[in-house]
DNA sequence: CCGTATTGCTATTGCCAATAGCATTTCTTA
DNA sequence: TAAGAAATGCTATTGGCAATAGCAATACGG
């Protein structure tokens, strides 16, 4: 059987990445998040009263799909919201969002480090540094 | 402005990979076909008279989901089918599948070699080793 | 021959992103 | 300061892709 594609970088790339993410998934289901919620609550934790729309531009989404996000994370009391101008409102982690955060950082730092085994020690250090410079590329480009 | 997620291998690996399949989208999209469709196309060029089904576990894409791709391709007659035994059938390029097989590996080389001028020339190299560790762990989990 | 597995399919759901457009508020600057 | 431009949050819709459950027809294996 030929497999052409495990050849191909680009391939390689979108597969071991949805692998991932699907990986670090399964782990936030128990706790009722999904990859793109712990994303926000991550930012918000880091830059209390943020607004929705600068976290829309670290994250790459755009101020419409924040929307849903954004709801659903207040529907499930992990984030408040405060007003800061007419039209902005800083987004804030209450503590139930505090609290699981915690739990989802547990899981995400088990996740990377299960990444980091995934590689022959030799190549580890080059990881982050070749993904950056595949990343970093295209965000010059949006912003 | 903090940005812990730039830290993490884990997310850095999803923005890379959306980053890199979004570009290359923008390439193919001159000609009518998505990522996937041209993944099928390269798959059965290589392995003619394929099953549907076997394309799908190459691809890791369930049975179920395979049947909206094979049904557009066959629509825009770039590939065929060809009865194996009474429920499989063989999937096979037409001649106008593998014209525009030729047009999409271009815009393929090209993207790939776009992708690794993104890289420090030292790290060149590693690319491909570090994306392979990371994916073919998860291949011996799903098969 | 009979139970099991396989193949292709329908139908539905969920996640995530993209686009277009709108009302309100703020900023800029002439 | 008034007027145009920009920003913010939102609605509504669409598209791509994956997951699940279930079905009919066919093939396989003891």
């Amino acid at each position: 059987m030929q497999d052409p594609l495990s050849s191909l970088p680009g391939y390689v790339l979108s597969r071991a990445a949805a692998a991932a993410l699907a990986e670090l998934n399964r782990g936030l289901a128990k706790l009722g998040v999904r990859h793109s919620d712990v994303s926000l609550l991550i930012l918000v934790n880091a830059n209390p009263r943020l607004t929705q729309s600068d976290a829309g531009k670290l994250l790459d989404i755009q101020r419409a799909n924040m929307v849903p996000l954004v709801s659903r994370l207040l529907e499930l009391s992990l984030i408040s919201k405060e007003p800061v101008d007419g039209r902005s409102q800083g987004l804030l982690l209450t503590s139930k969002g505090k609290k699981l955060l915690k739990e989802a950082q547990a899981v995400i730092d088990h996740h990377e480090v299960q990444l980091q085994l995934l590689i022959p020690e030799h190549l580890r250090p080059h990881l982050l540094p070749i993904l950056h410079a595949l990343w970093d590329s295209s965000r010059s480009k949006t912003s």
